[in-house]
DNA sequence: TAAATTTCATACTAATCAGTATGAAATTTC
DNA sequence: GAAATTTCATACTGATTAGTATGAAATTTA
């Protein structure tokens, strides 16, 4: 019964996230909503509920498609260290470019509103956990095969890639020399042998 | 000739500061503001000019202030490596506590107005380039004296600490357990040998 | 003391903010 | 096909935004 949506909800949330990620939730309009989501203001509301909601449900579609990006990116081949390697000089590679400097939406999210709002304070820590979990898993394999010392502390490792990551991700913001991110990433990774 | 000013520039420009480092740009109001700064609008605007003026006066306001912090929390005492590590435990401490998790209002800024004003972009920019030079130094000193090795990379791993720093102070908004920063806080500090 | 000048407080502006009431268009159920 | 139901577009709401015009109060120069 009742007319059909017109709109593919998900393509909506996408364009939501990415207005999200680029100026963040203060500095997005609803007016920047409608325009880059292609709906009227009512649909953006029956569908997502108000703007607080419709941005933890653009934050909670960036953190599964982060992950799974990420997990790709890691899959395992040869050498972890170099897995490792790659994942960090990737990164710093497609954000030099195109990619307009938009950094890391949960962590934007993380300086925006992790201490004014506990739900996003939850949010953005248990994706940085989670992270760290996936990092703990690639070093134990490394351990495992042979490829790192036995008595490495493959949790710790983790944590402190996650903590260079962040900071690389955020430092990039302000487009500082080339050099500066590459010894980060450099001297970091040495911490793996 | 004329009345006097009745209020103290330097105390208001303090107060500005205190809010838009909380708050940060887009979420402070003129009326955030004309509150905390026991002003009214025209005696901000003939002071400081627009909004962005202000905030940018209040973030050098808080690079020079910040500068002389950290150096003075950076005085050579006995091993530098002690000295760092009690910068790292202290920044830890201060700011698990009462300081309502505020971050550091310069790469609060990074993340927020760095991608999209370039006068930010340079401004926070070149006060992590300062920083990564006051750790140089330091560590260039602990080279001479022999606390580490001849051939180790001063500027790479300069540059390496503000990484650790910035990440540690973006991941410190989500309140992680303790155990995590302090992991990474170790590792890293186990590149100066 | 009188004129000149600056600060400050009130009250205002036009624009924009998030959110919604209303009714027409479209689709389904009966 | 008629009634019921849902979506969509327009146009609106009251609140808040950054910024300012105006005049009174206060101080200085002459």
């Amino acid at each position: 019964m009742g007319r059909k949506r017109e709109f593919d909800e998900e393509k909506a949330l996408d364009a939501a996230m990415q207005v999200f990620w680029k100026k963040g939730y203060h500095a997005t309009s609803l007016t920047d909503l409608t325009t880059n989501m292609e709906l009227q203001r009512p649909s953006i509301y029956s569908a997502f509920g108000d703007k607080e909601k419709l941005f933890e449900a653009a934050l909670r579609n960036y953190t599964k498609l982060h992950i799974s990006n990420i997990r790709s990116k890691l899959q395992y081949n040869k050498s972890v260290k170099d897995t490792i390697r790659l994942f960090f000089e990737d990164l710093v590679e497609e954000k030099c470019q195109g990619n307009q400097n938009k950094g890391c939406f949960c962590i934007n999210t993380m300086v925006e509103l992790a201490p004014h709002d506990e739900k996003f304070e939850i949010l953005t820590r248990e994706h940085q956990m989670y992270l760290s979990v996936i990092f703990q898993e690639m070093i134990q394999n490394g351990i495992q095969s042979g490829e790192f010392h036995r008595d490495l502390d493959a949790k710790a490792l983790a944590q402190t890639l996650v903590v260079s990551l962040i900071g690389i991700t955020v430092l990039m913001k302000s487009r500082p020399e080339r050099s500066f991110i590459d010894n980060a990433i450099i001297s970091t990774l040495s911490l793996l042998k």
